[in-house]
DNA sequence: CCGGATCCTATTGGATACTG
DNA sequence: CAGTATCCAATAGGATCCGG
């Protein structure tokens, strides 16, 4: 492997020289949401080039975090176990860079796999126990998605209140749309009436009540 | 700032902008353990060029995370409150790489810094709490260091046991010299007799006994 | 000395085109 | 679709120099 070296042996220093390099966390990140595919791969991560991604790819395999698995026809990419114990450090990293969050600048996009994570480290499960169990399909910028909240657990997938019926997957509780400031709701920073009021949020469907239930098992401390 | 972005909207993202690039969270890591100089950094990451190490700080301090204080003729830098908050994200890197450590490669050193904070992943403070204050005098590489376990807490501080009866910080309890292997005594991979045994560990001073009280103490499970 | 700034070279990363 | 190949721009590395 050689990865590029800081010349000292410790911890973090051999965790930066297994995931430090540039786009190598954000491919983990994606994955840590599920398997995927190249393709998949880099449409989540607009940007990379191919090459790049190919270069991360095949690092990451010889470093025993994913796995490159020929799956009926098409190759898919898969956390192995040992790369799934990067969880804690993504969901970290994840928490501390969303206190910075500005507004998204103009070429920024939201992907369905970065929002996914960014509600999981979001997501008190020791809040969500206390409260019944909620659906919520939600639309931020292109991403759609469908949250599903039960005891402890959180299931978020991809695609919105138009999908879930036809899966079978129960009733959703409450559809919205939400702007980026949807994140200051999350940060306590904005009450859920006052985000409906200024149309940070716009309900679709559903009580809008849930938005308050939706923001105090989403968040994070400020 | 400006820093190099990846056209995504979303807390991983923002993260790696702020502290992805390369030597940055090395800075971090180093700065969480207590404020540094800037030689003191440039000795500590003995591989760093002086100018990244400059750009470094630079960006850090623009990004809000460090801070420059002139402090009675030299001038220190130290993490701001929002910086001090990526421990969690640093030790928590620092747990998963340090399962993926090997034996360290020739030109690779252990420094203070490092060390002390792989001894702050590893410290389990529900274990120690059961246990007796005690006060360890510890040899890496060249790396001193005097670790004192009190209750829940842990203070970890250069410098071996010539210093400490100076300092007036009470007797050390055991002191002794490690290897590399030492972590697998972290790792649970091997017995603290064996490791005496073996001479991965080598008792200097106190009651070998006492090896096992720092390996319960410091644990990481493989 | 300490705390950098500057210069130059060596590597990496980025954009795009191309192939099995 | 799943990558390679190529070429150029941006960073990192290393040595040296400078002002307080």
């Amino acid at each position: 492997m050689a990865a590029r070296d800081y010349g000292q042996y410790g911890g973090v220093t051999r965790g930066l020289e297994l995931v430090g390099e540039r786009w190598a966390l954000l491919i983990v990140r994606d994955l840590l949401v599920g398997p995927r595919r190249y393709g998949e791969l880099a449409a989540g991560l607009a940007r990379i080039p191919s090459n790049i991604l190919a270069a991360r790819l095949k690092e990451l395999q010889a470093a025993g975090i994913i796995r490159r698995v020929p799956h009926s026809r098409v190759i898919v990419y898969e956390l192995t176990p040992y790369g799934r114990e990067l969880e804690p450090v993504v969901l970290a990293l994840g928490a501390w860079g969303f206190k910075a969050l500005g507004d998204p600048r103009a070429e920024q996009v939201i992907t369905p796999d970065s929002m996914t994570m960014d509600l999981r480290t979001a997501f008190r499960a020791h809040v969500a126990e206390t409260l019944p169990a909620t659906a919520y399909a939600a639309r931020f910028g292109e991403a759609e998605l469908l949250i599903r909240v039960d005891g402890s657990s959180l299931d978020v997938t991809r695609g919105g209140s138009s999908l879930d019926v036809a899966r079978g997957d129960g009733p959703v509780d409450l559809a919205f749309a939400a702007g980026p400031d949807i994140r200051r709701l999350i940060l306590g920073e904005l009450a859920p009436e006052r985000a409906i009021e200024t149309g940070v949020v716009e309900v679709l469907r559903g009580r809008r009540a849930l938005l308050t239930r939706f923001a105090s098992t989403f968040h994070l401390a400020a």
